[in-house]
DNA sequence: AATGAATGAGGATTCATTCAT
DNA sequence: GATGAATGAATCCTCATTCAT
């Protein structure tokens, strides 16, 4: 049976089975051998590969993080308008590929996981950091100097809503989820610029 | 050395332990003999005392809601206007007592029992309507029926803010925290009524 | 079926088992559930008793040499001249007690273990500078300054007939061992002091 | 990359590498993995040419003894009369290439896998009786009937001497060792051939 | 009331070994 | 000749939980 080159193609399954088993687990409390299970390999394969238990739950994260990132990037490139672009990042959090139970779930552990591994803790100060840039960035021609505040705001409702949503059990609605997000930031630009640097802006768009 | 009436003292007792052991260890993944000897009692005993480790974590968890639940109660208690009471809410989310990493990392993590525990998802779903509600009605004097929308919000918001900053290292900083919550407050508040119908409120209070 | 006080009981019984099965095994290549299992325990307990396994073949290094070093202190109480205190150690060293293909097998670990492990290091190292200083003691009065170095050789010389009568597979031979061991001590002596102060010694003893 | 002929390059450098591992590790706790990799190869090729992680061990417990005997045979060739015999018989086991620690812990280990191994225990013996059969020749013109009873010894106190030397962490002292060895020596033949005979040797000598 | 004793169950990790290529 | 792929079988260790005292 063992065929050249499967490193890549045993890795990446075993990375999309340790999400679906954090996901459908709920916790970080799942085990070595049944995301194997789940990938159709050994156990002893997964740490052949991975080395560590640990190093499985942050290959899962960078997974995660860099298929949001790739998501953020799509819609940026399809965005005309600086409010597009906000848009289009907000929207990527709440879209149908990871607002899903199973993908929060992973993100809810992966905070946790970061209070324990450095390594965690630096990719998501990074993917912070990287999520405020893009918003600060997009806002600049809407907010001027007021953009980073505005960008930090926004990415602590985005944060907050989607840790709140995602607490009921059924589907989560990202639609609303993200007319939240976009209504905070509607306020914000109405309260800072005025009504009329508002309806510039939409103009503008 | 068995003494009567220690029930309730040995119950506190572990209670903070876990707490405390949670906040140190960054996980839920702690035991139930370290959390016992955080105690100062046997293992045993904390099985005697609660059945079971998932309702120790329960029991912290009730208890850690229902500090959070006094201190809003006693802000309110305190607050002569709407936007005082509105204030108080906010501000017993990130007072000294509860902005602290530990009590973070027992609220992240009291998230993650949530899912995975039924009792713990209606511990956390009652909390999150009762703090909705609480801002719903300190907000309706000033928002009318945007009240509960915009309660919804400012909840999500503090959640985010929660999240991100207790992310960090460092003593979270409250009165930041706090300050960008109600700065979303503001915006909303402006962008809707206008800054008349904000002004008039606080006359009004 | 817990009894109280059983904490000595169980070590012991564990400590004698890991020697037991060091001997029936013939190599430090055992594991704690047999170790346990031979002790009548579940290898959770000897684990809790002692931490971990190589705890375990510390106080069983302990406990054999603690007992050499009984069986030699016996010997010398004993004795009434100084030959007789140097026999007394050579033959404490190949009495039926220690002699045996179990004792010798853990014996020989436990050099094996001291080439791992820091603590059984410096066990070792001890013991060979009791040993030696015993031998050198009791030899004062028969060679003078040489005493030590002729401590040292005799104490090789016990190692050396013990780790070689020890690989035979039958039962080895104490008696044939400890007089090849004073043979070469009434040469050493023979050839240093010559004949007369041997004589001397002897008509002593 | 496979070459013809390659077999015998391999198994040397498989050999070699266990040795090195064994001394490096200091126990035979040493995995067939890690072997090969210090060796350059993959385990797998390891297993193609040995068979089992046994045979391996075998083979370089074989390269030792016929490493030592070809040292003793050269050591032997060198020698003019029998007293150089001996002494050269002795140095052999002291010499830098065999008095190191590596080697060392191989040895010892090699005793550790003679309790388990039937092969490993008959070479072993064969070994012994070699050394004990090379000195009791060598001393038959020094001590006549006395010369297997000394040999016995000899060996026994260079076995006794290779190990407690061999214990300390430092390099440790071949020549020192060889004299102690030869001190036995020259105590034997004193004591019981008379001075006479001694001299008479170190005059030959 | 309180605990020491004890364990079953499980989990991460390791490793010798096999096999298709 | 040589190796990457793969795994079954251990093994150490942890831990929640129970029980007699």
């Amino acid at each position: 049976m063992p065929r050249i080159g499967m490193q890549p193609i045993r890795r990446k399954a075993l990375i999309e089975a340790t999400i679906d088993e954090i996901g459908a687990r709920g916790s970080l409390d799942v085990t070595v051998a049944r995301i194997a299970r789940r990938a159709g390999v050994s156990s002893a394969l997964a740490h052949h590969y991975f080395g560590n238990k640990e190093q499985i739950f942050l290959a899962a994260m960078r997974q995660t993080l860099s298929e949001y990132g790739a998501e953020v990037r799509a819609g940026l490139k399809a965005a005309r308008t600086p409010r597009e672009r906000v848009e289009a990042i907000v929207r990527a959090g709440f879209s149908e590929g990871h607002f899903r139970s199973a993908v929060l779930a992973a993100w809810l552990n992966f905070y946790v996981l970061a209070r324990t591994s450095r390594q965690a803790e630096r990719l998501l100060v990074v993917y912070h950091r990287r999520i405020v840039a893009n918003l600060a960035q997009a806002l600049r021609p809407l907010a001027g100097t007021a953009a980073s505040d505005i960008a930090e705001t926004l990415a602590a409702v985005i944060d907050g809503v989607y840790l709140r949503e995602g607490l009921g059990q059924g589907t989560p609605d990202g639609a609303a989820a993200a007319r939240r997000v976009l209504a905070v930031l509607d306020a914000e630009l109405t309260a800072r610029g005025g009504p009329g640097t508002q309806d510039k802006d939409r103009t503008e768009t």
